[in-house]
DNA sequence: GCGTCTTTGTAACAGTGTGTGACAACCTCC
DNA sequence: GGAGGTTGTCACACACTGTTACAAAGACGC
């Protein structure tokens, strides 16, 4: 099936199994798209820098200690480039995963090649048309009237005005609000935000939290939606709904 | 000080490695705590059906293809049974989703046993009163006009203002309010607010007491809410409603 | 590229919360 | 009434937290 001349979409599948980055990459020269494979962080990064991407697969559990999730955000921080995870677990990690950093869309491992060229084209189909389309239900958390817009990563007052929060801090929230009234260590707020453990006397959450109080409280010295739970860490207590 | 006969919790440990079940198994054992160890979802779900589990510690990489996000989303459905995950060293993925799932708590392989029974005391000690569900209804205490709101760590006067209590003056407040007219040792209150036990001539609960005392009662003096019981401990006295 | 602006990490300092020992007041039992 | 033990309170030291300022790192526009 011969395909009309069209502007090569460019793929960039990121894998540490050579197999999978082979079949994949097969199959969708065969289809008519240009593909770039790799193995890593590293080399997705200068990937990246190489050549313009119009979409990428990534795998959600990489060797070397690389974590998939983090090249998304880390990605997502950069562009809008499209981005399909593969993952080996069920849809509980790939809904939090596409709350998480923005991801696409996802496909289950194993998978059949013909999904997964269905949901490539579906995927750029919907970005291709500039603006992001919104098709699917904003995830948005709410508390105290405020909204908490997780696909947009905004966050919006009871009055609708926005708050500008930077992506620390709305990270932290974003954690924080997904489970009121559990309490989190600094150690946690820190492995959850960005995957890094805190060392000791590492002041970066407590410098973070006195950030967005100063934003979304009333009045930070009597925090009504982000207690500190002394000896142990912060407690969000905004009331859902 | 002869410890009160007190019911001795259960905890199921899953895990799919014999070496962490028998270490797990004799170090809480030693503590004082009932266990039983199984290797899967199936030998979970007899020791459930089999006798009443106060905490389970859920390892999320089992072998034989089975999911230990999967299995807690199974606890979850059922019961409120508090679940502490046994993850990966840098598995972010798994904590997030794990606690999204419902996980109470998780601590990352390879870890200290002392930091496992202080975070199961910790998990234990948050559940035990009730289950206090995430998202569920605020959960409010009221009693003579007062009311104790513990999701949002609050206390409102009976005219609406706000009463400024610290972390430990709270936790102690909600321990003895949930449960008026019993009464509670200075042990059983240590034990009950952060999971230590009182070591002999310790006056930290009379301090929090009588800081306590001083911001919610009419004359400190002469307490109405809570009453000291002498040789025994204290109780709380409000009327609730 | 370069300069500028924003965001973040870190150190320093101030303020708050808590544990501890001392002592006074109190209770109970003899 | 006195002894011995228990409780309330105070003061103080220390640990924990909030806040600010500044430097480093990163993002952005040109």
């Amino acid at each position: 099936m011969a395909e009309p001349a069209r502007r090569q979409e460019h793929l960039l599948v990121v894998d540490d199994d050579g197999r999978i980055r082979q079949m994949l990459a097969r199959y969708f020269e065969d289809e008519g798209y240009r593909v770039t494979t790799v193995d890593g962080g590293k080399a997705m990064r200068e990937a990246m820098a190489r050549a313009p991407v119009d979409l990428v697969m990534l795998d959600l559990m990489l060797g070397q200690g690389e974590n998939g999730l983090d090249l998304a955000r880390e990605l997502r921080a950069d562009s809008d480039v499209p981005i399909i995870m593969l993952t080996g677990r069920d849809d509980v990690v790939d809904r939090i995963v596409g709350l998480e950093v923005g991801a696409d869309d996802y496909i289950a491992k194993p998978f059949h090649l013909r999904e997964v060229l269905a949901r490539a084209k579906s995927v750029l189909r919907r970005k291709a048309p500039a603006a992001v389309s919104e098709e699917s239900a904003a995830k948005m958390i709410r508390f105290d009237g405020w909204q908490l817009d997780l696909d947009r990563r905004r966050l919006l007052r009871p009055d609708g005005s926005d708050v500008a929060l930077t992506t620390g801090e709305f990270d932290i929230l974003a954690v924080m609000a997904r489970h009121p009234g559990r309490v989190f260590s600094r150690d946690m707020l820190m492995e959850l935000t960005r995957g890094r453990s805190l060392d000791a006397f590492d002041r970066t959450i407590d410098a973070q939290i006195a950030r967005l109080r100063r934003k979304i409280e009333a009045d930070p010295a009597q925090p009504e939606l982000v207690k500190s739970v002394r000896g142990v860490g912060y407690v969000f207590t905004g009331k859902a709904g």
